[in-house]
DNA sequence: GTCGATAGTGACACTCGTTGTCGATCTGTG
DNA sequence: CACAGATCGACAACGAGTGTCACTATCGAC
């Protein structure tokens, strides 16, 4: 289903390392950070550098094939989401993360902002919370 | 009058460089990194460590005095901040920056972490824009 | 006012996520 | 296949933030 991506961007080359970095990503489906992929890779047995993992992951991220979000420590995490803009709700604890999507809090933004004179507006909207798998231990 | 804020907290003491920070933050309306704070300080004359800063400006926010604001850059930002539960709208120019409102995204956010069966749920809302000022150049 | 226990300070070393460097290597084209 | 240049990756460097610890300042007790 998530098949073949292919890089299309001109001057993006498909190598081994970017393959094996976009097949994991397909696998998980939680926030993960560059450090936690390089490892996974390397259990694998398919041999990474560090370097190419966080570049990799921040070309993706550019281009907008994956999300980012930057947890209290300033640690980045990437997950693959589907590409409608949406926002994300996750477990504190687990990591288990779900997509979520509210018109309501698009149109305040958008309103509010425009209220105060501010344009060209994005915004972050993040929920953190505890999943019932957490909960119940 | 934002004058004299009690350090109140039984073994908190009150000294020259908490002072001059606290101080500092009265003044200041927009969010300010603990460098920017640290280099305006020793710009009057105030002489101070930026290890303290760092570990006051942390004390402030653990105590909820001030606001913590995470760049896109995972640079922490601080802000002295009205009491009650509120969100930022900030320009990404100038930093101008404007506290909001929203009870319908307090809601939509409880109501659809309450859906997913996550508790204990806690949000993080910013608004990024371009304030009329900074459009007109 | 002075004394003393102790919270606070700050120069410095250190952590750790992330980025820069640059010669070796791989890819896709002609 | 040969080649230009994109890519890789070991290593060094960077920068925000924290730990350390000897020195200092605060403030309640006297
Ligand atoms: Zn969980
Ligand atoms: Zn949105
Ligand atoms: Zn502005
Ligand atoms: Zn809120």
């Amino acid at each position: 289903m998530t098949g073949s991506r292919a890089p299309s961007v001109p001057g993006r080359r498909a190598t081994r390392q970017r393959t094996a970095i976009a097949g994991l990503l397909d696998e998980l489906s939680d926030f993960r950070s560059a450090q936690e992929i390089h490892e996974e890779l390397r259990r694998r047995g398919d041999g990474i550098g560090l370097t190419t993992v966080y570049r990799t992951l921040q070309a993706l991220a550019d281009a907008g094939e994956i999300d980012v979000l930057r947890a209290g420590t300033g640690e980045a995490s990437y997950r693959r989401c589907s590409e409608h803009h949406h926002h994300h709700l996750v477990c504190r604890s687990c990591g288990k993360t779900v997509e979520v999507e509210g018109p309501a809090v698009e149109h305040w933004a958008d309103r509010v902002a425009a209220q105060h004179g501010f344009a060209e507006v994005s915004h972050t909207v993040e929920i953190l919370g505890l999943c019932a798998a957490c909960r119940q231990t």
